[in-house]
DNA sequence: TGCGGCTAGACT
DNA sequence: GTCTAGCCGCAT
């Protein structure tokens, strides 16, 4: 017995405040041996039942209360390492968020659990109440009785000690077996018995035929009937004589069971690949926790690269994590990746069932997988011995989580490499200022693939001016230049792809005349169009102006509010290329599982002309008959309120880009804009990061944003939009009373979406530098979020916010 | 005095 | 987050 584990400290699965700390239970004598750190466990809590993730033992208690004992251990093996329990720890405090929804972020939701209520009668329950209300029944579902509104009666007959409550908390994991054998004689015995068989029994001899060719080895019962035709009753009749014993065995469920994959090889490298391969390598080598930043052009093979670092991490006995954004893990990714690791590689992405999520995870858990794939989240695969950690696509915001806990992948994975003494690599076309920043002041080293491995060069970038074509009367969505290649394209057999740029839903008010778009004179950011009190209004500050009715600059009076109704391309498609196929692809059309392959098939069996589709057709598509990309409107993604915008448009613009021309052939790009000089996208034109890297960084200096400032976004929601500001700006006081040097505070400012399910919505920003420094301020505002929760006052704190709408 | 509604604070 | 003891106000 293990004295040191007399109290077992745990966090309980209650997101809030006053528990957001360890709690202390007694360890049951006989469950001392075999409870680890990081198992989920059933406690009592109050008058419940709860879950709870062990964090740690001890042999005393501070506690001056009655320490109750454990009710329950649900795991045989922990579900969370230390690692993770001291990556939990740390996340919440940095994100003043709890710690057990870190943990919850960490698990499959296969390991969440199920509460639930019962009402069962007591002694005293009369004859009468229990034909009223419980029937044939021996219990009853709380929430049955709230359904057939019987929940009040019930309460009150739990008052007068007739009926009483049982608190339940059911495992969602459920692990899916089958029927095994296990012989029990010897070959001499079993033979012994078949020789002493006086009764005519074929099945019985067949089975005992097989259980000596076992030779004590455990076998699939389906085995034996798929093979031999022996069914259950027979082996049964085997277990009662005590030949063999029959025992439930858990399977994996294998979701690309059915994916056929060819054995890829790994290719030789590019001179430029291999220096980057070579400064990873060495960073492996001398366990070195850095952060890289591969910066390479689309199609320069970063891709082969990592493919390569993880086989280097495998050769040192060690295990890999390779992020991808969510719509970048296509069917044709997985393949690749299975092709070259087989087993060795577990997948997780969204369109998995929970069972398929846990089984996955469950391999990496084991050991049985040492490569882990997948979008944001994959970052917590229960890996040891991490040998590299990549993230492809860096610069995604996909990889921050916009609820909580709003850890940023890129944050965590650094922590993990400095815990696991392995580097980092951040890889993009197109990496984030924040990034490339950071290699600029030798924070990162910087790897540099300026080279497409095909040897073409990229691709020839045109830029339409949208004003002209309305000026000219067409009012189509479609430029006569962009008609004019669409037919040159198809008629040459080749194929077309077309985005449309749909980020965000934030309406900004555009002349049509001359392009001009209303901004903030405070801010420099879009003013957004507020429907229901007809203004223009800036969500950093307060800035608010009424609707105008002309152009300040052009006097012109066809002013737009874009965002959105771009449903109008589809059809003008039609209308404008008769006779041509089209293929869709976006968030409704790939929503059902398999529809993305089938999608990207007819792409590639050029069953269809023209793919279009939104963000998701910039990311990862490798068509080498795609020789045409259309940009149809590059402007919606440029006035989002949002002071990243530049930046999203041009490396969406440069992702979109370098989908034409993967094969032989020579690629083409159009973009079609009524902002044609907008430096976003003449620094796209011309291939031209580091261009656009420079003026970026200049504009982020000016207006005190990131990489210069980092920021908090607090966010106060009420029904009552008097409440939320007067709360809005009781934090904003708090704030400057703080006065932590070096900080800016803008707003209260009401948010894009005013009125989202009934609540307004304020918010504020809070401008740092850093993060130690406003710790104390925040943690302050954070204990006060738990009054204001109680009077439905929401108050959120988002840690360097993706997105401020 | 008895009750219903509400809220602060406990939950190991 | 969920629960309850204990408080208030109101009706008896």
């Amino acid at each position: 017995m293990d004295a040191s584990k007399k109290y077992a400290q745990v966090i309980v699965d209650v997101p809030s405040l006053q528990v957001n700390h360890h709690f202390d239970y007694a360890v049951p004598k006989e469950w001392q041996d075999i409870i680890t750190v990081g198992m989920r466990v059933q406690v009592p809590f109050g008058v419940r039942q709860v879950l709870a993730y062990v964090v740690g033992f001890s042999d005393q208690t501070d506690f001056a209360g009655e320490v109750k004992p454990l009710a329950k251990l649900m795991d045989e093996a922990p579900v969370l390492t230390p690692e993770l329990i001291a990556l939990g720890n740390d996340m919440s405090r940095r994100l003043f968020t709890f710690q057990v929804l870190c943990y919850q972020a960490m698990l499959p939701s296969l390991l969440k659990v199920d509460y639930a209520k019962y009402f069962l009668p007591t002694a005293s329950l009369t004859f009468e109440n229990r034909q009223n209300y419980f029937a044939d029944e021996h219990e009853i579902a709380w929430q049955e009785a709230e359904k057939q509104g019987s929940l009040s009666d019930l309460i009150a007959l739990q008052k007068d000690d007739q009926v009483w409550v049982d608190y339940r908390m059911a495992d969602r994991k459920q692990r899916k077996t089958e029927k095994w054998l296990q012989p029990l004689l010897d070959y001499d015995v079993l033979a012994q018995i078949s020789r002493d068989m006086t009764r005519h029994a074929p099945k019985q001899q067949d089975l005992l035929a097989v259980l000596m060719d076992l030779d004590g080895q455990a076998i699939a019962c389906s085995y034996l009937r798929q093979e031999f035709d022996l069914k259950m009753p027979t082996i049964r009749a085997g277990e009662k004589k005590g030949w063999l014993t029959v025992f439930e065995q858990e399977i994996d469920r294998n979701p690309y069971a059915d994916l056929e994959t060819e054995k890829s090889q790994a290719k030789s490298l590019y001179p430029q690949q291999e220096a980057a391969y070579q400064a990873v390598a060495q960073a492996m080598d001398a366990q070195q926790a850095q952060t890289l930043l591969l910066q390479g052009v689309t199609g320069s093979g970063k891709t082969e690269v990592y493919l390569q670092l993880i086989q280097h991490a495998l050769d040192q006995g060690k295990t890999a994590i390779l992020l991808v954004p969510e719509i970048a893990l296509t069917p044709q990714m997985v393949t690749q990746l299975k092709g070259r690791f087989a087993d060795q590689v577990a997948v997780l992405h969204s369109q998995l069932s929970r069972g398929e999520h846990f089984d996955e995870w469950t391999k990496l858990k084991k050991g049985q997988a040492k490569i882990a794939v997948g979008a944001r989240s994959s970052i917590f695969a229960p890996l040891d011995k991490l040998g590299v950690i990549i993230l492809d696509e860096e610069h995604e915001t996909t990889y921050k989580q916009n609820t909580n806990p709003r850890y940023h992948a890129r944050q965590v994975a650094k922590w993990r490499g400095a815990y696991h003494n392995c580097p980092v690599v951040l890889g993009s076309a197109t990496p984030s200022l924040e990034s490339r920043a950071r290699a600029q002041n030798g924070l990162y080293q910087r790897l540099l693939m300026p080279e497409r491995t095909n040897q073409q060069s990229l691709p020839q970038i045109d830029i339409v001016d949208m004003r002209e074509e309305f000026q000219h009367k067409n009012y189509y969505q479609f430029s006569r230049q962009l008609r004019d290649a669409i037919n040159a394209t198809l008629d040459r057999g080749e194929q077309v792809a077309l985005m449309l740029n749909r980020r965000g839903f934030a309406n900004y008010m555009q002349c049509q005349d001359c392009g001009h778009v209303f901004q903030c004179p405070n801010c420099d950011v879009s003013l957004t169009h507020h429907y229901d009190s007809q203004s223009l209004q800036c969500h950093y500050c307060s800035y608010s102006q009424s609707l105008p009715q002309s152009c300040p600059k052009c006097r012109g009076k066809h002013l737009r509010s874009f965002g959105s109704g771009t449903e109008k391309v589809e059809q003008e498609i039609y209308d404008l290329f008769p006779g041509r196929t089209l293929v869709r692809m976006d968030n409704d059309t790939t929503r059902r599982k398999g529809s993305h392959q089938k999608i990207l098939d007819q792409v590639a069996n050029q069953e269809a002309d023209i793919l279009l589709g939104t963000q998701m057709i910039a990311k990862g598509l490798d068509f080498p008959n795609i020789t045409l990309v259309g940009v149809i409107n590059a402007d919606t993604s440029l006035y989002l309120p949002d002071f990243r915008a530049s930046e999203r448009t041009f490396q969406l613009l440069t992702q979109v880009a370098g989908r034409a021309g993967r094969g032989d052939l020579t690629g083409q790009v159009i973009i079609q804009t009524f902002n044609p000089d907008h430096y976003a996208l003449q620094f796209a034109q011309n291939h031209d990061y580091e261009g656009f890297y420079r003026w970026e960084m200049t504009y982020r200096k000016v207006n005190h944003y990131s990489p210069y400032y980092y920021s908090v976004r607090i966010t106060v929601a009420n029904f009552d939009e008097k409440t939320a500001l007067r709360v809005a700006n009781e934090i904003r006081q708090q704030l400057d009373q703080a006065q932590v040097p070096g900080t800016r505070i803008i707003g209260p400012s009401q948010s894009a979406l005013t009125r989202l399910k009934n609540n307004y919505y304020f918010q504020i920003l809070y401008q740092y530098r850093d993060w130690q420094s406003i710790q104390p301020v925040f943690d302050q505002i954070k204990d006060r979020a738990q009054e204001w929760d109680r009077d439905h006052i929401h108050v959120g704190i988002d840690l360097d916010p993706m997105t401020f709408i």
